[in-house]
DNA sequence: TTGTACGCGTTATCAC
DNA sequence: GTGATAACGCGTACAA
C-alpha cells in the first residue's frame, strides 16, 4: 500500500502486448494508424498496469516542453495571485503547463530565472514591481518568448507589454477628489519608482494642475516595505499640515496606509479621505470600503497568457514590443467624501 | 536582440574544449578530478557561449527530478499562499523545485495528480479543503510519498499529516464569548464537512456544554461558495432570534460574514460579536480588527516541506500516518464585546 | 586526470 | 498497419 511502485516503461507494455514500442507509442499520442482491437487491448494492458508515460523522455524526444513560466512577486499580494488565476487557467486549457516562479527578492530571480532556461520552458510571463538582474534577463529574452504585464525588464522588449490606463485612472480619481471639495492632498506611491507608477503619480500632478492646486513636497510619499509606508503615513498624519485627502498608488499601499490612520484614531472619511488602485478583494472587506481604480487584474493574466501560447503554436516571430493598454475605471465607494467643514 | 538562440549541448562545449563530453560533465558537475586550466578553460567556453544544461535530459539519466508538488486550494485565498510561501522557501534551499498546483476544481485535481505522476515528482503536499478524486489520489500515493496539511486524502494515509489544536482552539474562543457574557450564540462553519471542521465544530459544541448553553439548531450555518454563505449569515441576522454572536469556523468566513453584518446595517461587535480561526492578514484590515484563533500556517509550509524532503533524502521509509499537531491561540482584537443590554 | 561506451524512456524516420 | 533503429542531451561506470 504505501511502497511507491517501480517504473514501468513503454517496453514494458509493448512486451506484455506482444507488440513493439513503436505501437504503444502510437496508441499513447492518439496516431490513428492502429488497429483498433490492438489499440483496445494495449488501452487495457496500460490502465491495469498503471502505466504513466515520462514526461521528461517525451519532452527530451520531441524537444518541446509545452511549459510557461510566470514570475510574480509576492503571492501573499492579491494582485500578483490574481494574475496566476488568470494565466493559469488559459494555459492549462491550451495544453501547456504553468510553472509559477516566486520572485521575492534578487536571488530567487536569478535563481528561478536560470531555472527555468535549465527546464527549456517555451515561455515566460513576467509580472513583478522590478526586475533587478539585468544580465539574467536578457538571457532568458534570448532563450524564449516574453510577456510583461506592467513589468520594467531592464530596457529588454518583451513580445507584449500589456498595462492600463495609469495615468488616466489616478488623474480621474484625484478629480473626484478635487470635486468632492479637497484642496489639501497628499500622493502615496511605493518603491522602486517604475514607469507604471511614474505615470499614476503623473495623473495626480496633472490633475492638481488642471484643477489649479499645488501640493507640498513633502505630500509625496515613498515606501517600499510595509514598515517604511506605515511610518512616511503616521509622519503626514501626525504633522502641521494634515492633508484631507491621500491618493495611493495602488490598494495594497491604500490598505497599510488605512491600518495606521485607524490606528492614530482618525476617522475614514471624515478625517481624512483615502483611494487605492487595483481594486483588489480586500477594497470592500475594509470597513469604509475603499474607492479605487478598477484594472482588470485576472483578465490580463489571461490575455498574456492567450498572446504569449498563440505567438508559441504560430511559430512566426511577431515583432517584439506590442503595447496593449487595458481601461482602468474609478469605483466610487466609502472611503470618499467631502472634507470636514474648517 | 530577438531571437531565440539555438540549444547548444554538452557536445558542443567540448568540442570547442577539445576535450571528452564527460569532461565538460565534471565541470558541469563540480567533480574535483579535474585539471584546474582546463576546467578553468572550460568554463569560461561555458560563459561566452551561454551554455545551459538541460534539466530534462540530466533527469533523465539520473532518474530524479528533485520536484516536489505543492497541491492548493484557491490561490486567491492567503491562507493556501502563506502555505505555499513556507513550502517553496524550503524546498529551494534543499535543492528541490516546487510545482505549484491550483486545484480549484475536481477536474483540476486530476489533471494536476496525473501531470504530476507524468513529470516523477519526487513527492507532494497537499493542502485542500476536500480531495474529490480516491482513485488518482490513491495513484498518486503509489507513486511519490505525500503529506498533508490539514486534509484529508480519501482514506490514504500520508507520510505526515499536519494539523492544528482545531478543537481547542475553537472551544476557548467559544468560551471566550460566553465569558463576555453571551448566551445566544450562532455558529458558521464551511462546507464539505471534514474532519478539521468537525473538530472545529466539535470544539464549539463542548464549550457550549461545558457552560450549560444550549443553540438552537438553526444557529449552526453552511456555505461552500461566498454566495451560499453569504445568504445563510442574511437570514441568520435577519431571523426573529437573532444571535449575539457569531462564532466562524475560518477567517475567508468570517470575512464574508463581516461583509453582510455590515451590509445589513448592524455594527461589530455592539450588535454582534464576531470571529475567526486562521489569522489571516485581512483579520487586521477588517474594522473592528477580528478576534480569531491563530494557527502558524506559514510554519505548516515550511515544516511539511522539511518533512518530505528529508525523509526523501533519508530514503529510509518512516511509516505512514505520523500526527503533528501545532498549537493554536487565541488573539483578542476588536470584534468581540459583551452583548448589548437587552 | 581523461576518454569511451552505454543507459535513461520516449518520439520520429525509416523500411517492410 | 507494424516494427527496427536512430536520435534527444546528459550522467556514469569502466577502462586507459
Amino acid at each position: 500500500m504505501n511502497t511507491i511502485k517501480k517504473k514501468l516503461t513503454i517496453d514494458d507494455i509493448a512486451r506484455l502486448a506482444n507488440v513493439s514500442r513503436s505501437t504503444v507509442s502510437r496508441v499513447l499520442n492518439n496516431n490513428p494508424n492502429v488497429n483498433e482491437a490492438k489499440r483496445k487491448r494495449i488501452m487495457d494492458i496500460i490502465d491495469e498496469q498503471h502505466f504513466v508515460p515520462n514526461s521528461m523522455a517525451r519532452n527530451l524526444g520531441t524537444g518541446s516542453t509545452r511549459t510557461i513560466a510566470i514570475f510574480v512577486g509576492e503571492i501573499t499580494n492579491q494582485y500578483f495571485s490574481e494574475i496566476i488565476r488568470g494565466a493559469e487557467e488559459v494555459a492549462i486549457s491550451q495544453g501547456y503547463f504553468p510553472l509559477i516562479c516566486l520572485i521575492q527578492n534578487p536571488g530567487r530571480e536569478q535563481f528561478y530565472i536560470e531555472e527555468m532556461i535549465q527546464q527549456r520552458a517555451s515561455g515566460a510571463i513576467i509580472v513583478s514591481s522590478s526586475i533587478k538582474n539585468a544580465a539574467s534577463i536578457r538571457q532568458l529574452a534570448m532563450s524564449m518568448s516574453l510577456v510583461s504585464i506592467q513589468s520594467e525588464l531592464c530596457g529588454i522588449a518583451p513580445l507584449y507589454y500589456l498595462d492600463t490606463e495609469n495615468q488616466l485612472g489616478i488623474y480621474n480619481i484625484t478629480k473626484h477628489l478635487i470635486q468632492l471639495g479637497h484642496r489639501n492632498l497628499a500622493y502615496l506611491s511605493t518603491l522602486p519608482n517604475t514607469t507604471v507608477l511614474e505615470e499614476r503619480y503623473a495623473g495626480f500632478c496633472k490633475a492638481c494642475s488642471d484643477f489649479h492646486l499645488s501640493f507640498a513636497e513633502d505630500h509625496v510619499l515613498h515606501g517600499y516595505h510595509k514598515e517604511d509606508i506605515s511610518v512616511s503615513v503616521e509622519n503626514l498624519i501626525l504633522s502641521e499640515n494634515r492633508p484631507t485627502a491621500l491618493c495611493c498608488c495602488n490598494d495594497f499601499s491604500a490598505g497599510i496606509a488605512y491600518q495606521k490612520i485607524r490606528q492614530l484614531g482618525l476617522r475614514i472619511p471624515e478625517d481624512i479621505s483615502l483611494t487605492g488602485f487595483d481594486d483588489l478583494p480586500i477594497a470592500t472587506i475594509m470597513n469604509p470600503m475603499l474607492t479605487t481604480v478598477k484594472q482588470p487584474i485576472r483578465e490580463m493574466g489571461r490575455r498574456a497568457m492567450k498572446l504569449l501560447i498563440e505567438s508559441l503554436d504560430n511559430a512566426e516571430n511577431p515583432v517584439s514590443g506590442t503595447v496593449l493598454r487595458f481601461p482602468s475605471e474609478v469605483i466610487l465607494r466609502e472611503s470618499t467624501a467631502p472634507p470636514a467643514a474648517i
